[in-house]
DNA sequence: TGTAGGCTCAAACAAGCGTTTGATTCAGCC
DNA sequence: GGCTGAATCAAACGCTTGTTTGAGCCTACA
């Protein structure tokens, strides 16, 4: 990551991303985001005009691809005949997953996404309701679609249970730590496979258990 | 909440957890805290040394007891040869749900465990690993000793996916929001119920779905 | 009555925050 | 050369943060 490769936007969006994943937002000074960009702190102001439109920034740059990633695949999914719930479970977790493990830097912005789901930010919990809901009302279609038992009131618990797992692996919250032996992109593809066996059952979950 | 009755230790730890609940741990400011208690600034160093101990005994006066709780179901579970899954479940949900609908403002604590998980708090990570590993470890053999098929390491991802649903769901952090004419009580019982079922199928799928 | 000690108080402390300023640099164009 | 406007810079802005200070209150015990 050299100065001269990347425009000082890019590199103050690179930073952030990741201090954000780290340390939370209201935990990330721009201080911080502008000294690992090797930037001056006034270039966030000059570029974004203020904290809370960088961290907007930040989210756009990741989440409109990947909704439209999971749309497609889902779209591909149901298109093609393959109404199995696996398939579109796959089509919700496996571009968090193709994200996660991206080659340019989208590794910590899983871990974003988690942050900001934790953090009742409601400026931002407004921005991405409003920006990325019907992604989500797309699936609650899908899968509704495929489970014609299903109520729709158990669908969204379900929908919560799963996205709640996701976050929570994905962001390393919980108790598995990735061993020493194992890359970062085998130990997210390991929690992907684990995520849509255990949500694929809760989903098919009958009424009296 | 009247100055006589309550100590000002305890309308410290009130305030603190009300307000940790609704603004996560960096984003509330001590004179939050000791304005809404209605004390001197000066009160928490006085009574807790720092604001991280003060953290610590938030998380210590409600999860001691949700602990206990937890062991103690998960013993007369296993004592009376209930070894089905779902009593299991229960013994780690139940009481989760208990301290949500308790009348003594242990209501705004789950959020707090939720806020806990969020802010990536090294120092209060530590704290509850230390603390109170040793219950979910508890629960990790009793699951174990009634799935014997389930290798150890499914066994955690697992473990861990029910614990992102249960935080998720009882922080009411999803698209699910209570509706109007469903009291909170019900609302968190039903809550636990759709948990237990859902996690109880994804704990028993099989290898290959 | 005197005094010790737990507790509360207003005030100040240094440090860090997001943001703004005004000067400076530098390329592109007439 | 002279000008323009975008970009960068060091420095400072006003404000909030967690923490500390030292004086004062008040109860309890001798």
């Amino acid at each position: 990551m050299s100065k001269a490769q990347f425009s000082t936007k890019e590199r103050i969006l690179d930073a952030a991303e990741t201090l954000f994943a780290q340390y939370g937002f209201g935990g990330t000074s721009l201080r911080q985001v502008t000294s690992q960009a090797d930037v001056n702190i006034a270039a966030v102001n000059y570029h974004f005009g203020s904290k809370e439109n960088l961290v907007n920034e930040v989210f756009r740059r990741r989440m409109d691809e990947m909704s439209a990633q999971r749309l497609s695949q889902l779209q591909t999914a149901v298109s093609t005949g393959k109404t199995h719930l696996d398939a579109i479970l796959a089509a919700f977790v496996e571009p968090a997953l193709a994200m996660a493990q991206d080659r340019h830097g989208g590794g910590a912005f899983i871990r974003v996404i988690a942050r900001a789901y934790a953090e009742k930010n409601d400026g931002l919990r407004r921005f991405l309701s409003e920006q990325y809901g019907h992604v989500l009302r797309e699936f609650a279609k899908a899968i509704s679609g495929c489970m014609p038992g299903l109520s729709k009131e158990e669908l969204y618990w379900r929908l919560d249970f799963l996205a709640g797992s996701l976050t929570y692996a994905m962001a390393d919250f919980g108790m598995i730590k990735r061993p020493v032996g194992v890359s970062e992109v085998e130990h997210r593809k390991r929690a992907a496979q684990e995520l849509i066996r255990f949500a694929s059952a809760g989903f098919k979950a009958g009424k009296l258990n």
